[in-house]
DNA sequence: TTTACTTGCGGCACTCAGTGCCATAGCTTG
DNA sequence: CAAGCTATGGCACTGAGTGCCGCAAGTAAA
């Protein structure tokens, strides 16, 4: 008995305690005591008590970088697509374990604070990649490698946590639909009208007939006022 | 004599030390003794070490509420480029502050994710008032809302470490193209074909007199053509 | 002037995360 | 059997953050 690694005898001490107790109030001792091993055991194994929560970050943002690298300039978006697939399905295939994060993140400030900091990593792989895919060292380029790189991410975290939520069934075809969306977005001709001060016209949908809106239109030209 | 108030004591020497030794060799008793007061003065003043950096950003989040609450349907987006704006502005204003602060997170992991951390907490405002506008609780408008957010701060960001690094001079101007570029990006027709509909609000800002933009109003009412 | 109340500060003791060092038990390889 | 490697435990230390108590100075009320 007692045979499982330590690795794996700690995490699932360290996520029973959180059940039971919270995060906040569970000490590296009691995990340690609970999987029968020493607190020297424990950040042998986890750098950190945040660790155990977030095991494989690294292993991730390597799959990421991996799958980026194996791609030519013409199949750039596909990678990327892939590589948020891959993401996407790591954690899917976590199951359960992946919920109970969740359920952790939820709660606790400073885990939220440290998802939204690997998210940022993830994020700043895509965007080097984006940029550097587009070329041009132009500071129009910069931006759009910037956004579209924010807007890859956010795809990814939407269908991520509507999965993690249960509410999706199929993560992979939601994902899948969600980045062609954000492809459309970015190869849509008009969104990059360059410099030169001409006016950029915005479109909204509304429910309400654009003669009704004109007053409120004239106003907000003229002075943004209220409407 | 030393008549500053113990906060700003406080937050120099935190500065000048972090300067001289790096933000990890120097501890909060370092901090004390430098301003010539005790430790426990300091924890009063800051919630913690990295507070004395990132002092106000729960006023900048408040800014950004107040923004954003003081709008209408019409002018939700006029609201979301001030509020970005505001937010931009806060750290011009703050000048060399800001740039020295950058220099530390540039340098400092654990900063660089306390930073990315408080931007998520804008990200999310962003969201939820975008998501809020939009309106129906649809799947498509929910994820429509999390790009959209994403962007927004990516491109304040994007302009705002620009001016960080001194590549910028007016970041002002550039904040409002790139706001521009975004809003433009989730105007353009293709991008939601959702289900049919209503009619187009716009907001824009313009040199031109509205007249003049009437007709190609109408075309973008109707066919979602461009400019 | 004296009393009472408030405000800002210092000191101290405590918890807990994280680091570093040393010792030891077990297992492998010569 | 000896040498060496690996996984572990124990222990002491630093440093962040909390809580409590006490003190001084200023202010208001008696």
């Amino acid at each position: 008995m007692s045979k499982l690694p330590a690795r794996i005898r700690l995490a699932d001490a360290a996520f029973a305690l959180f059940d039971e107790r919270g995060y906040e109030q569970t000490t590296v001792d009691d995990i340690a005591e609970r999987a029968g091993l020493g607190r020297t055991t424990f950040f042998r194994n986890y750098r950190s008590k945040e660790d155990v929560i977030f095991p494989d970050h690294d292993r991730l943002l390597a799959l990421i970088r991996d799958r980026l690298a194996t791609s030519s300039h013409s199949t750039a978006l596909v990678a990327v697509s892939d590589a948020v697939r891959l993401v996407l399905l790591h954690y899917v295939d976590e199951g359960d374990l992946a919920r109970r994060r969740y359920a952790l993140t939820s709660k606790v400030a400073a885990l939220r604070d440290r998802e939204i900091a690997s998210v940022g990593r993830y994020q700043r792989l895509f965007r080097e990649f984006i940029a550097d895919w587009m070329g041009g060292p132009t500071e129009s380029a910069s931006l759009r490698a910037e956004l579209m790189a924010a807007a890859v991410v956010a795809a990814h975290n939407h269908v991520l946590r509507r999965w993690l939520r249960g509410e999706s069934s199929d993560p992979v075809a939601e994902v899948d639909e969600a980045m062609r969306e954000v492809l459309a977005l970015f190869s849509a001709p008009g969104s990059s009208p360059g410099p030169g001060g001409g006016t950029t016209v915005v479109a909204f949908r509304t429910g309400q007939d654009i003669d009704a809106l004109l007053p409120s239109l004239r106003r907000l030209v003229e002075d943004g006022a209220e409407h």
